[in-house]
DNA sequence: AGGTTGGTTAAGCATGTACTTAAGTATTCA
DNA sequence: TGAATACTTAAGTACATGCTTAACCAACCT
């Protein structure tokens, strides 16, 4: 839908780092501030902040400040872009499966080897 | 199943580069050899070898040398792990609706604001 | 044998990533 | 008002990434 080329780059980039997976983890069951996010972490606090970066740039992560606390939360239609990529290369490979053994019973007798059909 | 903790890092972290990703749809469609997958690709032998590096140290990838040319393949368990990961959270992420909306139809009458049920 | 094809190794370079510490700025509470 | 809280900014460092070019080796072809 409204996927810019360097996209799923940054996607698969955020998802890259175990930290920033935790982050997700956490904000998928509800949404927090920087500082609960924080918490369970061992790195500095600004370590973080450069993490909810990562994940805001691409869209994973909303969040907005009231008061002296930033909340954060999830925006999971991101995390779809990333599935259906993956998941279009799964059915695609299981595609290409299904027709080579379409081709297999097809030529079940005749012995002649090429090396893909 | 046979997941090392920095598993996950190195899929996604394979996946983040558009190069990467042309290479695997490309072998999705069945294997080639090295030359073949550089052909298209606007980058030198050696760049392309690092790229397959990459992708074979995550075990997305597979090649065995006959003669003088490799030939590639994928490994598409691996994209499963990563699939995996992903729709995990999508899904904890629905029943997480499903339980507020739950709580919201039982609670309809009662007008107290808590910040998250 | 000698050249061409297909891949590999090594080294170097510019940028990007994942932190750190130190020093801010607003809010809120006592 | 003044201290504690919750972030924010800036700057610096160490290491990883994504390329490059140059040189090299091992099939194959003629």
């Amino acid at each position: 839908m409204l996927n810019q080329p360097g996209s799923l780059d940054r996607v698969f980039q955020a998802l890259a780092d175990t930290t920033r997976r935790d982050i997700v983890e956490r904000l998928i069951r509800g949404p927090a501030s920087v500082s609960e996010l924080a918490r369970p972490l061992a790195m500095s606090l600004p370590a973080v902040m450069q993490h909810l970066q990562v994940l805001e740039a691409c869209g994973l992560v909303r969040s907005e400040k009231t008061g002296r606390v930033r909340t954060c939360h999830i925006e999971p239609g991101v995390l779809r872009t990333a599935e259906d990529w993956i998941t279009a290369q799964r059915t695609a490979w299981e595609h290409r499966l299904d027709r080579l053994g379409e081709y297999l019973t097809e030529h079940r007798d005749s012995p002649d080897q090429r090396s893909t059909p």
